[in-house]
RNA sequence: GCCGGUGUGGUGGAAUGGUAGACACCAGGGACUUAAAAUCCCUUGGGAGCGAUCCCGUACCGGUUCGAGUCCGGUCACCGGCACCA
């Protein structure tokens, strides 16, 4: 019989599409699983290859969970608000919803085709007014709780999409869709107090079970840093405020700056005399965008504030004060103390103003750079009453004597800002708010809503930078649900992450219209216990999601602190570079390749892209091989978290093997039962599949079903054999899995689908075979392998391998004087020369 | 610069401190076939030898150990994140 995959993918999702085995209980007395897999952006290129392995990793997970008896939850749904589809919208002349629309039956048919175990009864769209209504919902308690206000502020614009971004969402000083370089832009904005959160975002991680390096980045990016706020007296009205980390060397201050943008230099216009020269510097400042300020950072520039001193609390010196854009206004105060011995960035900027540079921590050399000591544990010299200390002594001393003499207080600073929740576009949530003369900002009553998006004619970015709807007059103009005075409702929308902050919570209950969840269903659900998504997430979604949830919990709309248990990532699928070096033989085509393609030539795997011509369409691949050899191909590829080059010849590696798995109905005996000869093997694959599932080292998973298949044909087996592959198959490769349990008969004898019997079990005893070849090695080295009984003792061990052929050469001359013997592995001796 | 990760055959990749290269892909040889595809069998890290065998080999240098791809110290290369964060 042939494997005519088409027929039987085909019949098995016609069958489940009626059947629904997946549908998941809420308050089933069984115990819960909750998966997830991070739901996709429906865009018009469709599903792209790197989809499936994420998505077929916790389906293989989530089968598996339903074999051993858990009630889970496996969603899917679609992110679908956004620039992309607004984009393709405007270019097409087609209204996004209707894109939206086609784009998301498109991913449907293309997911079902791959043969998922999504509860499709609880899928969810973003851009769902019964979906959005609650997204309003969320926003309308951040206001009500102080956690949104709006601010005028410098953001990150991009003149290309005519949007504002989000700091996460700029990479490099370019925008993180189109690659344009991104401006500075004065802009009123909706912000998200995330920052409220900081703490508690990096210390509830120690308590989650989530991979490393997503932990770590999370830390670094929310950047908290422990330090001291040092007041300096001026001989202005105001005192000054700087932050520092490293309080022990304020003995070694000789100069101050200010960042251009701080609000003080317009205060001080008088007293400072060369204001001139300092508003010009201060307007240069202004038209470079942070980029192009931190580019250009190797050279310091910056204007001394003539007439203005500072006094140096600390022993009473009176140094200079300096403008200068290597200052951030957003970080500490904006004020900072140069202490050019012992900070590169001061060591450059006073060399180049020639400032002093005073030691104040030894061991450096700090006439040739800033001596930054590598521990702490270097000696304070030049700085009074920390003399002699070490540097990790003098920090607190220095602290505690600012703290007693009024001037210094302990700080703790994060390079989190607050969240630009604001886009000036049209494909996003509305913001339900409205800004009434007399009672300033309103929110909408929450039985308003939710506030639909209203059908425009144009929804194209405005130039001025407004949102597409501020042109909807009929729209914008309402009355105050206060006062019941004129009032117009904000224009700007949601950013695309709004949707997707919460989605994991409306799975637990989607079609709920009276609560955006249950409580039954989220004490039920939640937590989720396994989250998988990739890295590009980690500072965004996830930690945004983080936020949300969090303050979800303070509000007492759900039970747990944190949305999600468990959180791995996948790497992605690249394709081959059709440009790489490796292609050509001559030295002179080489050389070609990289000329033209630089550092890029010497990648053998890339990015898919359509320029490139190497993207992998997943339709292409199930029409000429499977779902089942995609699903499996796409784990087998290698190590599930490191990125992997998708390659067309090793696909059919995985269809041969399906292929093989078939062909064994054809030599397997008739009988039910197993069969004594194959018990180890059987027992062995079991251990090793449930072990190797559950970390998602689904490659090898498969490369022991692989053994399994190899060995039966090698052996010989019983249908009662191929049983038990048939399980183990299953959560891979679903529809053979079930054809053949219908073929061999296990169907009918036990009324049930292969994928609701019980998860096979193994026992430990029967994982061994009965004989073992064990290595012996003579001082370390391998010499010869012996064949004894599994378990024989140390004595039979050395025995038998003191009269191996090859090890009897090896002593001869020698003494034995020493033997190690590890269990049924190995043997080693240790020969000295006889005397 | 800081933080994290990785380095194993022609390729993808396996190896709780215990037989390096499982399982595949490619390649070569053979069987079947009029032929091709498919399938099946064999070879396949490098080197020496007719052969039994022997030597070398997990980026590089050193250390710990009976034994190191794995642990420790150092070096190099590449990948990812952050970056004038005081």
């Amino acid at each position: 019989m042939k494997y005519d995959f088409a027929a039987i993918e085909k019949k098995w999702q016609d069958k489940w599409e009626e059947l629904k085995p997946y549908a998941a209980v809420t308050g089933s007395a069984k115990p819960k699983f909750y998966g997830l897999i991070e739901f996709p952006y429906p865009s018009a290129a469709g599903l792209h290859v790197g989809h499936p392995r994420p998505f077929t990793a916790i389906d293989i997970v989530a089968r598996k969970k339903r074999m051993e008896g858990y009630n889970v939850l496996f969603p899917i749904g679609f992110d679908a608000f956004g620039l992309p589809t607004e984009n393709f919208a405007i270019k097409n002349h087609i209204h996004p919803a209707i894109v939206t629309r086609q784009n998301i039956e498109n991913f449907t048919r293309q997911l079902k085709m791959l043969g998922y175990s999504f509860d499709w009864d609880r899928c969810v769209d973003t851009t769902d007014p019964k979906y959005y209504k609650w997204t309003q919902w969320i926003f309308l308690q951040l206001f009500k709780n102080g956690m949104a206000y709006k601010t005028t502020m410098p953001i990150n614009w991009c003149p290309s999409c005519k949007i504002g971004l989000a700091n996460e969402e700029v990479v490099e000083g370019k925008c993180e869709r189109c690659g344009s370089d991104v401006v500075r832009k004065e802009k009123s904005q909706w912000m998200l107090r995330i920052t409220k959160y900081a703490d508690r975002l990096i210390d509830d991680l120690d308590d989650l079970d989530f991979i490393e390096r997503v932990k770590v980045q999370q830390k670094n990016w929310i950047g908290r840093s422990t330090g001291c706020e040092v007041s300096f007296k001026t001989n202005t009205p105001d005192d000054i405020t700087v932050y520092t980390t490293r309080a022990d060397t304020l003995f070694g201050v000789s100069y101050v700056v200010i960042s251009p943008e701080h609000p003080l230099l317009d205060k001080w216009q008088e007293q400072i005399e060369n204001r001139d020269e300092v508003q010009a510097y201060r307007e240069a400042a202004s038209r470079k965008s942070d980029f192009e300020r931190g580019e250009l950072n190797k050279d310091k520039t910056g204007v001394q504030l003539k007439g203005i001193e500072v006094i140096n609390p600390a022993n009473g010196e009176i140094v200079p004060m300096f403008v200068s854009d290597y200052v951030l206004m957003g970080y500490g105060t904006g004020i900072v103390m140069g202490v050019p011995g012992h900070d590169q960035r001061d060591w450059e900027f006073a060399t180049k103003f020639g400032l002093p540079i005073i030691e104040v921590v030894s061991g450096g050399d700090i006439t040739k750079e800033a001596f930054v000591a590598k521990d702490d544990s270097a000696i304070m010299v030049n700085s009074g009453f920390l003399n002699g200390m070490t540097v990790k002594e003098a920090i607190p001393a220095m602290k505690e004597y600012a703290v007693k003499q009024g001037w210094g207080r302990e700080k703790v600073n994060y390079k989190l800002r607050d969240w630009v929740f604001t886009r000036q576009r049209y494909w996003g949530e509305p913001i339900p708010l409205v800004n009434c003369e007399k009672c300033g900002w309103v929110p909408l009553p929450e039985s308003e809503l939710p506030l639909v998006l209203p059908n425009v004619e144009s929804y194209e970015p405005t130039d001025d930078g407004e949102s597409p709807l501020s042109k909807m007059t009929d729209w914008v103009n309402t009355t105050c649900p206060c006062c019941g005075g004129p009032a117009k409702r904000e224009t700007d929308t949601m950013p695309n992450w709004a949707g997707s902050n919460w989605y994991y919570l409306r799975y637990m209950d989607p079609h709920n219209d009276k609560e955006f969840v249950s409580k039954e269903a989220e004490e039920y659900w939640g937590p989720v216990d396994w989250y998988n998504g990739g890295m590009e997430h980690t500072t965004l979604h996830l930690l945004y999601s983080r936020f949300w949830h969090k303050f979800l919990y303070d509000i007492g709309a759900v039970h747990t602190k944190e949305p999600y248990a468990k959180r791995t990532s996948h790497g992605m699928i690249l394709g081959r570079n059709p440009h790489y070096v490796g292609n050509v033989e001559s030295e002179e085509e080489k050389q070609a390749l990289i000329e033209k393609y630089g550092s890029q030539a010497l990648r053998p795997a890339v990015k898919m892209s359509k320029s490139l011509g190497n993207v992998v369409n997943p339709d292409d691949v199930i029409k000429a091989y499977g779902a089942d050899t995609m699903r499996v191909y796409i784990m087998f590829i290698g190590d599930f978290e490191k990125t992997a080059t998708w390659s067309d010849e090793a696909v059919k590696g995985s269809k041969r093997f399906l292929d093989r798995c078939f062909n064994l109905m054809d030599i397997a005996s008739e009988s039910m039962e197993a069969t004594p000869a194959n018990e180890a093997i059987i027992h062995k694959t079991i251990k090793k599949v449930t072990e190797d599932i559950d970390q998602l080292k689904m490659n090898t998973a498969i490369a022991a079903l692989m053994t399994m298949v190899n060995e039966f044909y090698a052996k010989g087996l019983s249908r009662g054999d191929l049983q038990y592959l048939i399980l183990l198959l299953s959560p891979f490769a679903p529809h053979i899995a079930e054809e053949m349990w219908e073929l061999t008969g296990f169907a009918a004898k036990t009324g049930r689908m292969a994928m609701q019997m019980d998860w096979p079990k193994y026992d430990e005893a029967k994982t061994v075979d009965a004989v073992r070849e064990m290595a012996v090695q003579v001082n370390g080295k391998l010499r010869s392998t012996i064949q004894v009984a599994t378990g024989a003792d140390d004595e039979t061990v050395i025995a038998a391998a003191c009269a191996d052929e090859k090890i009897k050469r090896q002593m001869e001359g020698m003494q034995l004087v020493k033997t190690i013997v590890v269990k049924n592995k190995l043997v080693n001796l240790i020969l000295k020369p006889a005397k």
